[in-house]
DNA sequence: TTTGTCTATCGTAATATTACGATAAAAGTT
DNA sequence: AACTTTTATCGTAATATTACGATAGACAAA
């Protein structure tokens, strides 16, 4: 089908999943090393930065928007992200959780 | 266009992201899980567990294969998966290190 | 108000993922 | 050898993702 059978897993399950699809694409990773190495968090810095065209990097952005790890601010024109401390706590904690548990096993 | 750009990014990159990528289903969750707290590792008791059919499950093994977080080996007409501590190790260093890295920013 | 800058969104195309039934392949059993 | 069980793979369909150019909308500056 195509369909994922989310509704079928637990909310932990499709949490765990979501984060980790959000960072499943190196662009994103290289955007969230971006945010966390430069002072800048400018939307446009980022497009220079990343060797892919403003409209990709945009999807990218609202990718990691949609989970909620970062979020931007208006600064005139531009737009400032950020990763949302919050949010990317809670990622931390649940994913690495997870794989000390299942770590437990054999 | 819809081909990822993964030569553009390095390779650390690209690790953390398929890693993540891997996660990235709650189906492959729950065979972790499961994986994690049965002692079965048979793959038929994964598909019983599961509410997918026998061929999609084995496509979700055979993604976390790919990446090496689980390996299969034969018993008689049956397969049992394990975890690959290595790899497992590998990816758990690799992603809770990346988190507490960028975390560091803001 | 016109102009320029910045970013989101639309439209579109290529590729990837998810899902399942059917079939094939491998191994043990009768 | 024929049969059963178990799992991978093939074929196919639906949906999602990735990527980019073009355009639109928001804001500041001239």
């Amino acid at each position: 089908m195509g369909l994922s059978k989310k509704e079928s897993f637990d909310t932990l399950q499709n949490r765990i999943a979501d984060f980790s699809k959000a960072l499943g694409h190196p662009a994103r990773i290289a955007i969230l090393q971006f945010l966390a190495n430069q002072n800048s968090c400018m939307c446009g810095d980022i497009v220079e930065e990343l060797p892919l065209s403003q409209a990709t990097v945009s999807q990218h952005l609202a990718e990691l928007k949609r989970v909620g790890l970062i979020k931007g601010e208006f600064d005139g024109p531009k737009v400032c992200y950020c990763i949302d401390k919050k949010v990317w706590n809670e990622a931390k904690d649940l994913l690495s959780q997870f794989m000390v548990d299942v770590k437990k096993c054999c």
